[in-house]
RNA sequence: CAGGUCGGCCAGGCGGUCGCGCUCCGCGCAUCGCGCGGGGUGAGGAAAGUCCGGGCUCCACAGGGCACGGUGCUGGGUAACGCCCAGGCGGGGUAACCCGACGGAUCGGGCCACAGAAACAGACCGCCAGGUUGGUGGGUUAGCGGGAUAUGAGCAUCCCGCUGAUUCCCCCAUAUACCGGCUACCGGUCUACCAGAUACCCGUCUACCAACCUGGCAAGGGUGAAAAGGUGGUGUAAGAGACCACCGGCGUCCGGGGUGACCCGGGCGGCCAGGCAACCCCCACCGGGAGCAAGGCCAAGCAGGGGCGACGUGGGGGCAAGCGAAGUGCCGCCUGCCCCCACACGGGGCGGCCCGUCCCGUCCGAGCCCCGGGUGGGCCGCUUGAGGCGGCGGGCAACCGCCGUCCCAGAGAGAUGACCGCCCACGACAGAACCCGGCUUAUCGGCCGGCCUGGAGC
RNA sequence: GCGGGCGUGGUUCAGUUGGUAGAACGUCUCCUUGCCAAGGAGAAGGCCACGGGUUCGAGUCCCGUCGCCCGCU
């Protein structure tokens, strides 16, 4: 399923393979406005039924994730579930990805609609069509 | 048992694997801190909407008046409320029970479309009295007169006219005779006088209809959401609370009950004239402004520029320099700086205005406006509170007091999720962001209890 | 957290002392034209966002709900 054509960066070479260890996910969080906002600005997006991906790379040589969930997606209740199933399947697939880039997921409705492995499924798609899956 | 009504409670549970926030203990690295292991703990009845009320924090705290906003039966509860409890009154329901912005309409302004005579004061139809003018049909029958036919003449027969407005019949008219309907109209039904003379003459009495005029009336009709107390009687030309009886309502006074709203009984009064104050308004009571992004501390960083802007005046004090032939003293004059007082002006506190008051400033300038620059990190506030549970006591209750006991989320891109198994029989509405008390709205289903109505059995 | 505004024919909007809801464009029918457009004549189309209340009567006044938009910190 790998896609042809024009391809972003390599990831940053030289970074340890831990990918055995489980994932400390407060460590790899997108936190500051600044940097949605770059990574928005900067990256290249894929975009499927239950959530949008945006990734640009970073120089940091770790794969952060950010998650969004606006007010199209529902009330409170429903965009903290929607965040949750994000995270919950970023955390999985995160050993997976390739190191150096930074991500944001932005939830869309339909996502209230599946449980969790599939939306695992939607992000391994996304991220294979973004060429950042890596196999184990 | 069925239906109803009111109140209270629960908000899937258990087990396993991988994860999350906070916190405690131990160990390791070891400056903050980080990692590992273990324990504890971790969303709601509405956390929601932000519709009220407070606590807390900062700003401001002589005060007065006017605005503005809110609340609106009474008493109580409370930190406070527009909330709650109890009671009163009004309305709904067979009942349990539920609902009610429920002060004031004889201070004032305003509004009440259309219809209707009139919407708060009146007369369209109508009823009554008086006056003026005009009118009250036809038939039959009778009388009288005339004529025609016929005859000697008459009677008789036929025709016409007049009279009896009244006795027999018919028709017509009449919105207060009655019934029905599409209701000032239409249809149907009923009634339409009395007396008197010889229904002849004279005279008298009197009825009815129409139009108009003058006056009286407010019963009835019709309109409307709303029209002047209701029923019966007296009374009158016709009528009317004009008067009377009973009933209903209003005002007022007295007596009684209640803290009070209000209720009960009695007397008196005129029946005086509606509704809307979620229209203005009046009355009573309440209300400073902002909000945890409040506010405080630490660290880091930066760069300033422009515009508007009040006239100042008088007095006093201190210091310094100069001048008055001389003088480190005294006095006077003058200049500069600083301070105080009074007045004027400008600005701010003072939430909208005025008075008043306090503070700052008046050209080295208070304050205001515009442009530009830096940061957007950390800590505190941050959870022990009008707190939960249990018991006792007070109170009809809301609630309060005392004692005991418990600690029960504190995040910061923002913590409860993913997967599997089983059970109940498939799980609704929905996520804390400073904290409480309420209200309102959303909500699958289940449990418990009080009461009411109906039916059946003992 | 605090504050404000708006929901009316298909669309854009009016609608004041509360009294039978209007305009423009659009739609439909007819006329005009060889045909279309324009033009002329006429018509249809609204539970005034929703639910209660006040009032005889509510688009309008009051309370609540929903949706959309804006401002301040």
């Amino acid at each position: 399923m790998e896609l042809e054509g024009e391809r972003p960066p390599a990831p940053a070479p030289g970074v340890g393979r831990e990918r055995d260890r489980p994932v400390r996910w407060r460590e790899v969080r997108l936190r500051r406005s600044a940097d949605f906002d770059r990574v928005r600005r900067e990256g290249r997006t894929w975009s499927h039924p239950l959530f949008v991906l945006i990734a640009a790379p970073n120089p940091m040589g770790v794969t952060r994730i950010g998650v969004v969930a606006g007010r199209r997606v529902g009330r409170a209740v429903a965009r903290n579930r929607a965040k949750r199933l994000l995270r919950e399947a970023a955390r999985h697939l995160h050993p997976h990805l390739a190191t150096g880039w930074d991500l944001v997921l932005i939830a869309r409705p339909p996502i209230l609609t599946v449980k969790g492995p599939q939306v695992e499924a939607a992000l391994e798609e996304l991220a294979r069509k973004a060429g950042l899956w890596q196999e184990e």
